[in-house]
DNA sequence: TAATAGTCTATTAAATCGATAGGATAAAAA
DNA sequence: TTTTTATCCTATCGATTTAATAGACTATTA
């Protein structure tokens, strides 16, 4: 299930690339147009802007702005940024690798490889998939 | 990210099909091979017994068997079964729909039609892998 | 009737999630 | 220089879910 951090954020990424590129939009803004707690896109933003995603200006005026193209912003970046692993097991996670504890050989392990199909048809789809075809 | 209920799951229907079919095969045997909790693994087979997938037989001699041929077991009954909904946002979902509280309208949501895209993706490697296919 | 093996309900510990609170900091305007 | 505006940051809290465990019950076989 995807958390309501990363529709939120996906949310507010898609309303920040439909504004003129660069103009600050404060978060009050955002909230109120997409029904989102106030406080709670505050940390969801943050998190966007740590990533690289977003810039931020403070004072009056100010707010949160993409700092790339929409189309140039992929999915799998917005992904890996608030929901983490794309992988749905870390046994085959490209960036969250983890072994399983219980798993002897994960080459004869059949959930291993069921769970690589699915990784990486995600990982298809969102990385053909940038802000801008949310957007418009 | 998949829980281990599910992942146990699926190494448990792949150890009983690889057993001939129809022998019964004691719990105790599937979690000392497969590295699982038996208390946990018990919960786990008696779900996918109720979920039609699975055939138990008590006393000596008995054991959980597969009731169908492994490749009539499809990956989509046993991720339902035991993880729930396939897709990773209720509003998508086509077994277990439901409409998302802050969404106004779907049909411009932009998360909502990026996780349709996902739902397809998974559904349609689920829906063409059997337990036949992990198993040999 | 004793041993075997699944059935079922309840409980618990830990982790995660969604949200909230409140003060700190920076920028702009008065 | 002070006030206002708006982001920054840390801490905490309640609710839910997950993984696992305990223990008593039931059916089957020898």
């Amino acid at each position: 299930m995807l958390s309501n951090k990363t529709k939120y954020g996906i949310k507010a990424l898609t309303f920040l690339a439909r504004q003129e590129h660069g103009t600050p939009v404060q978060i009050a803004t955002i909230s109120k147009s997409e029904n989102i707690s106030l406080k709670f896109l505050e940390s969801i933003l943050l998190t966007l802007r740590k990533n690289g995603m977003l810039g931020s200006k403070k004072g009056k005026g100010g707010g949160y702005y993409l700092l790339k193209d929409p189309k140039d912003i992929k999915m799998t970046t917005v992904m890996r940024a608030l929901e983490g692993p794309i992988a749905m097991v870390p046994c085959v996670s490209l960036n969250y690798y983890e072994k399983c504890k219980d798993c002897p050989d994960e080459k004869v392990c059949s959930v291993h490889s069921l769970m690589i199909m699915v990784r990486d048809s995600t990982l298809e789809i969102f990385g053909n998939t940038s802000l801008a075809d949310l957007a418009y």
